[in-house]
DNA sequence: AAAAAAG
């Protein structure tokens, strides 16, 4: 198979040969006809799969035609972070080399004028991350009537994420008559919910589960404290020993960690940048530059680059914490070993992660090897982790052998489970807007308790309220450091 | 127990 057998135009064709490649991946076969075709697409494919020059392409062909007016772009791809919509921009200037096309990144964090003014000129691609798309279409500076291709990208992240309303928004926003390209990792209801609603007729196309693409990563468990100095020395330890080592991505949960992980690995002679959520973007993408470029051999990340990041050439995937949520491991993971490379995955466990790590091992269906001494299975309980077997009922009562079967646990995972294992959104932001005036119609007594303390009332019995020496009960609580 | 995205 090679590209030239797609249908792809002679413009197109020249700039994917220019960029080194020659034979399409199984999903850019699958989906490039069709997108050409004008039909819709329902893509079940992560990126690392090719899935992005699966719209890319085609959608260059397609723009060849026709042209731009102000306001009124032609196509329109949502991404659900910043980085990826970046990383798509990246895609089209790579491959459209050879077009003179107009394009806009509209996402927050950086300058509305120089956005704005790209709309002005009008634009032939338009990559946005859904909350500035929608503040410049507030604004009335943007037009979606003229949208000919509308892409949504990682579909269940936008979940995760609690983008759904905007998604469904900006979907009636434009006009039926379009073509959608609609791609997602996996399909919980919801997103299932979402395809019948907005795509007509779509040609489905599914490629290798995330789960069983690492075979070329090598995964390890690394034994650690709870303790986070002696964390950060079985970091050091872990990194310091590894062979074939070129850089790597260290993910931690939380962002505060992230400063702290950071610093530490600098004052002991590392090359590191971090890269999370709160940082400005000049920070964002100069973290992201250097590390790409090789400036840095370490990125101490959050989960903002555990998806769809495609950094070529990554020899390390560090847990520095395991991550909460199994499929982020899958996610994280997948940072290395890309592009046919081999890859390894060191992830820190220290007693308290028993649990999170149990959900990873049922997840992927397979143990995970320790590399030197492993944490063994009382450490992690007594720690109050593995404590899976309280609901599975198995652990303690069955040999070990019977535990996992692997075939078995993973299609009741991945297939026919996914509600149950997370029924709703992991942002539920509507129930949250309802719940809260109730609660305020029940509570009406005290205004200002806070965590179900009452507020400290007497300061203001018997006294004129509102002026003179009158001071709002609020202001006498003590303020309370967040610190736990 | 977190993070992400509009300020």
């Amino acid at each position: 198979m090679s590209f030239s057998e797609l249908g792809l135009s002679p413009k197109v064709l020249a700039a994917v040969e220019a960029s080194g490649y020659t034979a399409p991946t199984p999903i850019q076969a699958a989906a490039i006809p069709h997108v050409l075709a004008r039909r819709d697409v329902l893509g079940i494919a992560q990126t690392g799969t090719g899935k992005t020059a699966s719209f890319t392409l085609p959608m260059l062909t397609r723009l060849e035609s026709g042209r731009a007016r102000a306001r009124m772009p032609r196509t329109l791809i949502l991404e659900p972070t910043r980085e990826l919509a970046a990383q798509v921009e990246e895609n089209f200037t790579r491959y459209g080399q050879n077009h003179k096309l107009n394009m806009a990144l509209l996402i927050g964090g950086v300058s509305f004028g120089d956005q704005d003014a790209k709309l002005t000129r009008g634009v032939d691609v338009l990559i946005a991350t859904p909350g500035r798309l929608l503040d410049h279409f507030e604004r009335g500076r943007l037009l979606l009537t003229g949208i000919e291709i509308l892409v949504i990208d990682e579909a269940d992240r936008m979940l995760d994420m609690g983008f759904i309303p905007d998604i469904e928004r900006i979907c009636k926003l434009i006009p039926p008559a379009r073509q959608t390209l609609f791609f997602s990792a996996t399909m919980p209801p919801e997103i299932q919910r979402l395809t019948e609603q907005f795509l007509r007729d779509p040609e489905r196309i599914e490629v290798a589960r995330p789960n069983t693409s690492s075979a070329n990563i090598t995964q390890l468990l690394v034994r650690a404290s709870d303790d986070a100095s002696e964390k950060r020395d079985a970091l050091r330890r872990a990194l310091r020993s590894q062979e074939n080592f070129k850089n790597a991505i260290v993910f931690c949960n939380r962002k505060r960690d992230i400063g702290v992980v950071h610093k530490s690995l600098e004052k002991h002679g590392f090359n590191v940048a971090a890269l999370h959520g709160d940082m400005d973007q000049r920070a964002r993408m100069a973290a992201l530059d250097r590390f790409k470029t090789g400036d840095v051999e370490l990125l101490v990340a959050s989960d903002v680059a555990a998806r769809g990041l495609d950094i070529p050439d990554v020899s390390h995937v560090v847990n520095y914490d395991v991550p909460i949520h199994a499929e982020d491991y899958v996610h994280r993971i997948g940072r290395t070993g890309r592009a046919g490379k081999n890859g390894v995955s060191l992830t820190l466990v220290a007693p308290s992660d028993g649990k999170n790590l149990g959900a990873i091992e049922q997840l992927t269906g397979s143990k995970i090897a320790w590399q030197g001494d492993a944490l063994e299975e009382d450490e992690m309980a007594a720690a109050g982790g593995r404590r899976g077997r309280a609901r599975s009922g198995r652990r303690s009562e069955q040999p070990a052998k019977a535990e996992r079967p692997a075939k078995a646990a993973k299609p009741a995972v991945r297939e026919e489970k996914p509600s149950e294992a997370r029924p709703k959104s992991r942002r539920p932001d509507k129930v949250a807007e309802q719940a809260a005036p109730k609660s305020r119609d029940t509570a009406p007594a005290a205004p200002y308790a806070r965590n179900g303390e009452p507020a400290p009332r007497e300061a203001n019995e018997g006294r004129v309220v509102g002026l003179g020496d009158h001071v709002p009960a609020f202001l006498l609580k003590p303020v309370r450091l967040k610190r736990a």
